[in-house]
RNA sequence: GGUGCGAUACCCAAGUGGUCUAAGGGGAUGGUCUGCAAAACCAUUAUUCGCGGGUUCGAAUCCCGCUCGCACCUCCA
């Protein structure tokens, strides 16, 4: 069964397929800002193109180009090195270090191509000028130059922001600070007259020296990798608008081509039923994840377990389900017999994962067959589909916490009295160690501590 | 004000006209095992799907109305 998608732009699910003569699904996914450490749900949105990704690999016998682009240059960036004197170039390295570090963790391939904002200008200037010489761009009085919206007659397509423009209330127009510079309110920076805080970060334009403005480079850097038209573009659903529609106007107008034959946008996380913010205290990075003694692999697990394409509610109750849940599959992996089994049991998996990426109903499928037992399982096939979700379950569980010396001296104690059978004082101790928080498992030739469980 | 999405057991979450007396995960409870625990394994845990009408032989699923929640509306995945 093909891998059907909701595409965003035609509003109904559609099958995914390579449209070049040459076989190559190509697909872009646009990629963070790296100005910090991304949170949790900016993950969410890149556990599901993974997911997808290797989908797709299955599917087209690994013809995939998978892009996905690193913002390396913008006003966040820019205000991150200023604040910390430091040059853009060294705060951007450092961050994308740290989230190529995560996404590791969470066991997201890495895409093909990964390119850069700012390894990209001259692309973007190109594309500008174009826009410019067929009438679709105009500079303002500071050297900016503006995408010209009522020059592109399907603007809004994707967002139907012109039926939201119709009706939007004038009370919540929002003043933009640019406004001035532009003929219309809805036009939106090509390129950024350089203001002087912007510190060094300029480039030399036929406009005069300032920077790209943020649409701009994902057209530039799609095109590049991708060509003019691309099977599929995805990313998180605030992208949709204005993001997304302006990158289908700035190409669209720039190559005279549909820019993708596929939009999919992945729905955000909310955390303890709200949006995550920082006011509200509830947005995590995965670092503060592991911290809680949650592994990596456990956050990918939850950031699947709900519908991508549905609000999903983290807790950390999640993430303890998805631990306890991970287990139960490493424990089946272990009791498979090496060889033999229905290499097809698993179709119903991969038809639910197939079916718009409804991953709440395989890890269903799945766990269907999981309780059935482990006779006639075919352990590779049961783990190609581990490995089509991305679930390594020869990663740790959680990281080893160092038990402290009082503990460590408690169960000591009690491995004695237990072996001298005085089970009165063996009661008593277990019960002192988990009222310092800790379990005493204890095996024939031995024991371990771990952190009590919740 | 506009746009979109959602409401399924204690929590999370599939299912969108008959195979649903509703998948799956967590939790809880009981059992096997264990000196006792833990882990593992086994079993149980919604005749019901926000509320009220309607359509239909048949509805969690379609239609109408209502209530509640969430998100988005110019640079946030």
């Amino acid at each position: 069964m093909a891998i059907q998608l909701y595409d965003s732009l035609a509003r109904d699910l559609r099958e995914l397929k390579p449209h070049q003569p040459d076989g190559v699904f190509r697909f872009y996914n646009c990629g963070p800002t790296v100005y910090a450490a991304a949170h949790i749900g900016n993950f969410r949105t890149f556990v599901v193109n993974d997911l997808l990704r290797r989908l797709l690999e299955l599917e087209f016998d690994g013809k995939v180009r998978h892009v996905r682009n690193i913002t390396d240059v913008d006003d966040k960036t820019i205000r991150r090195s200023r604040e910390e004197k430091r040059p853009l170039a060294e705060v951007t390295r450092q961050w994308s270090d740290k989230f190529h570090a995560d996404c590791d963790a969470l066991n997201c391939l890495r895409p093909h191509v990964e390119p850069t904002a700012t390894g990209h200008i001259a692309e973007q200037i190109d594309m500008i000028a174009i826009l410019e010489r067929k009438g679709h761009a105009y500079r303002s009085e500071d050297g900016s130059v503006y995408f010209k919206v009522s020059s592109f007659e399907r603007y809004g397509s994707l967002s139907r922001v012109r039926e939201r423009e119709l009706k939007l209330g004038t009370s919540l127009k929002p003043a933009s600070a640019d406004a001035d510079e532009k003929e219309d309110g809805s036009d939106f920076a090509l390129w950024k007259a350089f203001k002087s805080e912007d510190g060094d970060v300029a480039w030399d334009s036929p406009w005069g020296r300032g920077r790209p403005g943020w649409h701009i480079e994902c057209s530039a850097m799609s095109k590049k990798h991708l060509g003019e038209t691309i099977d599929l573009h995805t990313g998180g659903v605030d992208l949709l608008f204005p993001h997304h529609e302006n990158e289908i106007a700035q190409s669209e107008c720039c190559n005279g081509a549909q820019f993708s034959h596929h939009w999919y946008h992945s729905e955000h996380l909310l955390v303890d039923g709200r949006k995550m913010s920082k006011s509200l205290g509830n947005l995590y990075t995965l670092d503060e994840i592991v911290a809680k003694g949650y592994s990596p692999m456990a956050l990918r697990y939850a950031l699947l377990a709900g519908h991508p394409r549905k609000q999903l509610n983290f807790t950390l109750d999640s993430l303890h389900a998805a631990e306890k849940a991970l287990e139960t599959l490493r424990h089946f992996r272990a009791a498979l017999p090496a060889t033999g089994g229905d290499p097809a049991a698993f179709a119903p998996v991969y038809q639910a994962l197939h079916d718009d990426l409804n991953t709440p109903a395989a890890l269903g499928a799945l766990f269907s067959i999981v309780n059935r037992g482990p006779s006639g399982v075919d352990a590779a096939a049961f783990d190609r589909v581990t490995r089509a979700f991305g679930f390594n379950l020869d990663a740790p569980a959680a990281p080893k916490a160092e038990v402290p010396a009082p503990v460590a001296a408690l169960a000591a104690q009690r491995w004695a009295a237990k072996n001298a059978k005085d089970f009165a004082v063996a009661d008593r101790l277990r019960a002192e160690i988990a009222a310092a928080g800790w379990s005493m498992l204890d095996r024939k030739d031995g024991y371990s501590l771990e952190p009590a469980k919740r």
